[in-house]
DNA sequence: TATGAATGAGGATTCATTCAT
DNA sequence: AATGAATGAATCCTCATTCAT
C-alpha cells in the first residue's frame, strides 16, 4: 500500500467504480457505499478526494465526456473530407469503448438527473452543443444551410436514440447502430 | 364523511401528481410525500390505493404507455396508406400531449430506472416492440425487408432521441421534431 | 397510544428531553439519539415535529427563556416598590425551577454555542436586554443615572456568574446565591 | 530535513491555533482539522505531540490558566495592602490579554464542556478555588469572616459574569468591566 | 519530525411504510 | 375512505485516529 501520490490513482479508481455501479444498479441505487465497495476502499475516501458524492458524479460525467471528446478529436484530425468527418463522428459514438453497456447505462442515469442538477446540466449542454456543431460544420459543405441544420439535429438525435435503445433493450450492437446511422446520412445526402 | 367510488378518481389524481413531480424534480427526488402533497392528499393514501410507491410508479408508466397506444391506434385506423400510417405514428409521438415537458421528463426517469426494475423493464420492452412492429409493418409495404428493418430501427431511435433532446435541452418543439423525422423518412423512402 | 393531537405533547416531551440530555451530557454530546431515547420515541420524530436538530435546540432555548420571562413578569406584577421589584427579579433567577442543575447546565451549552449560531444569538440578545432593562428601570428610581447603569450591569453579570459557578462547581444553592446578590444590591443602594 | 527542539514551538503553535479556532467557531466546531490548518501543519501532528485532541484541549486550558495565574502572582507581589491586592486581582482578570474576545470565547467553550469532562473539570476547580482563596484572603483583613466569604463569592461570580457577558454581547470592554467590579468592591467595603 | 492517505464509527437526515383513529 | 403519527433502515457526511512513508 503506497502512501504518497495516490490522488490521481484513487480518483480514477473511484470514477471507474462509479460507472460500474451506475451500470449495474442505476444512478438511483448507486450509493457512496456501492461505489467505495466497488473500488475496494472505505466510504470516507470519497469525501477526502471529491468532497462529496455530487462532485464525484460530476467528475464521472466529465470524465466520460472527455473520453468521447478525445476520441472524436483524434478521429476528426485524420479525416480528409466532410463525408469522412461525419463518418468519423458516427464511428466514435458507436465504438466499443463508448458503446460499453455500463457506459451507456451510466449516460442514461446522467440524462435523467441533469435536468434537475445544474452542474450536470451544464456538462450536458456543452456536450450537446459540441456534437451538433461538429455535425453541422461538416454537413454545411454538403447541404444547403437549412437542410444541414435539420440533418444535424436528426443525426444527433438518432445517435442518442440508438444509445438509449441499446441501453434499454440490449438488442443492438455498435455495428448495427453504425449501419443505421450511416444509412440515414447517405439517404439525406443523396436526396 | 364516507365516500364511495373514489378509487378511479384518486388513482388518476395520484398518477397525474406522479408525472408532475417527476417532471419537476426528477424520479430521484420524487418521494411519496412530493406526490401526495401534489395531489393534496395524505402520504398514507398511496399505500391504500397502490400498495406502495413502486406499484404507483409502474401504474404511472402504464398509464403513459396506454395514452400513447390509444392515440396511435386511433390515428392508425384513419390512415389509408402505408405512408399515411407512418406519418400518423410520427405525429402521435410529437403531438402536444406526448411532447409535454413534464411527460417527456417523466419518460426520462423511467428509462433510467427500467434496466434495474423488472416491472418497468417489461413495460418498456412491450412499448419498444409495439413501436418497432408498427413501423416495420408499414415500411414492409414500401421497402425491401432488410431496409425496412433498418429504417424501422432508425425511426424508432430517432423518435426516442428527439424526445430525449427535447427533455435535455428544451430547445425543440413538436413541430420541428416532426419535420426532422419526416425528412428522414422521406429521404429513406426516396433513396 | 393515541394518534391525534399529539403535536403539543410531543413538542414538550422533546424539549424536556433536550434539557435533560444537555444537563447530563452537555450540548456537545447531545445527539438526536440521546434526545429521542430520553423521550422514548424514535429519532425520526424530531424531524417530523421540528424539522431538524437545530430547530429543536432553538425551541428549547426559547422555551427556557419563556419560562423565565413568565416567572419574572408574574413576580413583578406583585411588587410594589422599586426595591421589591429588584428583589423579585433576583428571586426569580435563583428560584428552584430556574436553578435546577439541568437547566443551568443547558444554559451553559447555549451560552457557548450562541456566539456561533445566529438563531441562538438572537434569543440570547433578547434575554440579556430584557434583564438589563428590567434592572435599570427599577434602579433609576433609587440611584442617579450613571450609577444605575453600572449597578444594572453588575447585577446582571453577577446573576449570570452565580448561575455559571453553580453549574461548574455545584457548590452553591439558590438561597446562598440570592443572599450574595442581595448583599451586593444593598451595599450599592446604601453607598 | 530533520528538526530538533521543535517540540515546545509546535506545542505553543497548536495551543494558539486551538484558542483561535475556539474563538472563531466555538468548541463544537473546532476539529483537529481546523486547528492543524490554523497552525499550518498536518492533522497527524496533533497526535504526535499531544496524543489526541482531548489532551490538546486540556493543554490549552492549562495554558490559559497558567497565563492568568502568572499575571496574578506577579501583580500580587507588587501590591502592598489588602485593598491593593484585591484591585490587582480584578485588574488582571480584565487586562487586555485576558479579555481578548478569542480567549474569552475559548473560556466559554471550556466552561460548557468541563462539567462533562473530568480532566477539564479538575482544572476548572483548581482555578475557581485559587480565585476564591485569593479574594477571601485579602478580604479577611477588611471584613468579618462571614461577609468576607460572601463578598469573595460575589466578586468571583461577578468576574466570571462580566467575562461571560462580554463574550455573549461584545458590548463591554475591560475598562468598564473593571469599573463595575471595583464599584461593587468599594460598596461592600464601605457598607 | 512530519505528512496526508485511509479508516470506520457515529452524526443528522430522509423516506417508504405501517397503523390507530 | 382518509389521516398523519410514528418507525427504523438507509444515506451522506464528519471526524478523531492510525500508519506507511
Amino acid at each position: 500500500m503506497p502512501k504518497v501520490g495516490m490522488e490521481p490513482i484513487r480518483r480514477r479508481q473511484l470514477i471507474e467504480a462509479t460507472i460500474a455501479s451506475m451500470g449495474e444498479r442505476g444512478l438511483a441505487d448507486t450509493t457512496v457505499q456501492t461505489i467505495s465497495r466497488g473500488a475496494g476502499v472505505s466510504p470516507g475516501i470519497i469525501h477526502h478526494y471529491f468532497g462529496g458524492k455530487d462532485e464525484l458524479l460530476a467528475a464521472t460525467m466529465r470524465s466520460m465526456l472527455e473520453q468521447l471528446r478525445a476520441d472524436v478529436t483524434e478521429r476528426l484530425a485524420a479525416a480528409g473530407s466532410p463525408r469522412a468527418r461525419l463518418e468519423a463522428i458516427i464511428d466514435c459514438n458507436f465504438a466499443e469503448a463508448q458503446f460499453d453497456p455500463r457506459v451507456v447505462s451510466a449516460w442514461l442515469g446522467f440524462w435523467a438527473q441533469s435536468p434537475h442538477n445544474p452542474a450536470l446540466a451544464r456538462l450536458q449542454r456543452i456536450n450537446a452543443r459540441r456534437l451538433h456543431s461538429n455535425l453541422r460544420h461538416s454537413l454545411r459543405a454538403l447541404l444547403p444551410l437549412e437542410r444541414a441544420e435539420r440533418v444535424a439535429s436528426g443525426l444527433a438525435a438518432m445517435i442518442d436514440g440508438l444509445w438509449l435503445r441499446s441501453a434499454l433493450t440490449g438488442a443492438m450492437d455498435g455495428r448495427e447502430a453504425r449501419a443505421v446511422a450511416l444509412s440515414y446520412l447517405d439517404a439525406e445526402l443523396n436526396a
